[in-house]
RNA sequence: GGCCCCGUAGUCUACCGGUUAGGACACCAGGCUUUCAACCUGGAGGAAGGGGUUCGACUCCCCUCGGGGUCACCA
């Protein structure tokens, strides 16, 4: 193992591009972040592709934006470059088939002509009998002229790792300490596929190699594989790096994140009206804690904060109502300019604006976010609450209609009210207000009897920002025009 | 099944041999208010079980149980 505290940390984050980044990736992409930026370190982003059949560029494309869109750059890597090139493991091929030939001479590996079919059959057979599936190398001693006539009646072959079959192999990790793997359990595995290409142990090993890396920081279930890459790096006289695997995230069932427990990718919590800043708080916090009560910390903050030695081990279980919680924090303590720009493509969505607002707009649009900003949870909502704002024809709460509409008298109020605030001049706040007491004590009633037939006259709700407000900036026009609209349509 | 990791309230966590076991989400109650939120105050709820070690264990060791991962020509 080498001494690395001196030299500059190098950390790598390498998704597959066989789906889009889900919760628990990006999770590793933002500890690799934060440990490769508060030691002043790099981060790698490489492309792990070896898998043809299931990946796909689309994938890559979708992963990139998803990062970006959280906040993660990365200093080497597809569209920046770096010393390292290419970063994206199917250009890479003539690479591991060098370090493969490397073992093959070296006697650390062996071509294996052993069929599936013939594999999982053994596999099978194990099984029945109650015994752990392994390679029982076969092919491991055939000599060389036996290889030669398998490769020259064209049989296919992949190529296995020479393993050592006893002593043991320790993995340091240093989130989980002094981890041991007894070698006996480890068969000879697959390092390169019939088709040529190399498997996902052969090729992180290399590039982590090759690229120089000095700490391993991914998720745990890779913390069983851990042991075949020291294998493969101590037979090609690798120095190895430094290892943390962090804790997987579960679903609220316990078992492994998937499509079935709903939302898991970064796109759909987008979708959501997630802010980008809840969401990397919210992952930091899963598994890794500041040292101090606090649960709200900013990307500058965890920067500043982070090590590997507050990473938790135990598993988490994914809990949409605290991340909704946060949400809501950012929601209405991010400057309002920010949370303007996240909402416009959510309200042009919903068709209240167009995409491209102008000044004029945008400034009305401030002012209206500002006023809902703080009673919804997410930027869907945020739409939602102020579509009154935008649009003459919304719905009307059909319990509300029922409460204050349609009895006794409910019309005749609405009219008063009506001809109070046209009366009002100028028309703001706070002489909406005193106008809207004064007709209440004339009329004998309470604030809220005038205050709730208003409110869902003007806005179809029950519940919302302070009237007052809402009413000032509709305008007075909009305002009695929308109260007489009620009283024609459900006080008849 | 073998191997590996993990085990503080429903959930995320603090503590790293001596604390009335702290905080947060969620939950319940109250307050504030023109409504609903937000916010404030209060409340209920926790060391998986059993053995050791120690003057003293949530904390260290062992066993049991529980959960997860892995054992692919997926990563």
């Amino acid at each position: 193992m080498r001494c690395n505290y001196m030299e500059k940390v190098r950390v790598r984050f390498a998704p597959s591009p066989t789906g889009e980044l889900h919760i628990g990736g990006a999770r590793t992409a933002l500890f690799n972040w934060l440990f490769a930026r508060n030691r002043g370190g790099s981060l790698v982003l490489r492309v792990d592709d070896t898998d043809r059949q299931r990946s796909s560029r689309q994938y890559l494309d979708s992963i990139i934006e998803s990062m970006r869109w959280l906040g993660l750059d990365w200093d080497e890597g597809p569209l920046v470059g770096g010393p390292f090139a290419p970063y994206v493991q199917s250009e890479r091929l003539p690479i591991y088939r060098q370090e493969a030939e490397k073992l093959l001479q070296k006697g650390m590996a062996y071509p294996c002509f052993c069929t599936a079919e013939a594999l999982a059959e053994q596999k099978e057979k194990f099984r029945r009998m109650g015994q752990p599936p392994r390679y029982t190398g076969n092919c491991r001693n055939l000599s060389e002229m036996e290889r030669e006539l398998q490769k020259a009646e064209g049989r296919s072959y992949v190529l296995r790792l020479l393993t050592p079959g006893d002593g043991e192999t320790i993995v340091d990790d240093i989130i989980r300490g002094r981890v041991s793997f007894e070698n006996r359990y480890i068969d000879d595995f697959i390092i390169i596929r019939s088709d040529g290409l190399p498997t996902y142990n052969f090729t992180s090993t290399v590039d982590d190699h090759k690229m120089e890396i000095t700490h391993v920081i991914r998720a745990e279930e890779h913390l069983s594989n851990t042991p075949r890459q020291l294998l493969i790096a101590g037979r090609l006289g690798y120095d190895t790096p430094l290892y943390a695997h962090v804790p997987m995230i579960l679903a609220p069932d316990h078992s492994k994140l998937s499509k079935r427990h709903g939302a898991t990718a970064v796109s759909e919590y987008r979708e959501m009206g997630i802010l980008p800043e809840a969401l990397v708080n919210y992952l930091a916090l899963l598994g890794w804690s500041p040292g101090d009560d606090r649960e709200i910390v900013d990307i500058e903050e965890m920067t500043r904060l982070f090590s590997l030695e507050r990473v938790s081990k135990n598993p988490a279980i994914y809990d949409l109502k605290k991340l909704t919680w946060i949400n809501g924090h950012y929601l209405r303590e991010l400057h309002i300019d920010k949370v303007t720009a996240y909402a416009v493509p959510f309200l042009a969505k919903s068709g209240l604006i167009s995409a491209e607002p102008g000044a004029d707009e945008e400034k009305r649009l401030q002012t209206v976010i500002d006023l809902v900003r703080d009673r919804v949870k997410n930027l869907c909502e945020v739409a939602d609450a102020c579509n009154y704002f935008f649009i003459d024809h919304f719905p009307y709460d059909e319990q509300g209609i029922k409460e204050h509409f349609q009895k006794e008298g409910a019309g005749e109020v609405l009219k008063e009210i009506a001809a109070a605030l046209e009366e009002v001049e100028p028309f703001e706040v706070e002489n909406i207000k005193s106008a809207l007491k004064q007709l209440s004590k004339k009329m004998g009633l309470k604030m809220a009897q005038v205050n709730l037939p208003l409110r869902l006259a003007v806005t179809g709700r029950t519940m919302g920002p302070d009237l007052f407000e809402i009413i000032a900036l509709l305008g007075k026009e909009k305002v009695t025009e929308r109260l007489y609209r009620a009283c024609e349509r459900f006080c008849s």
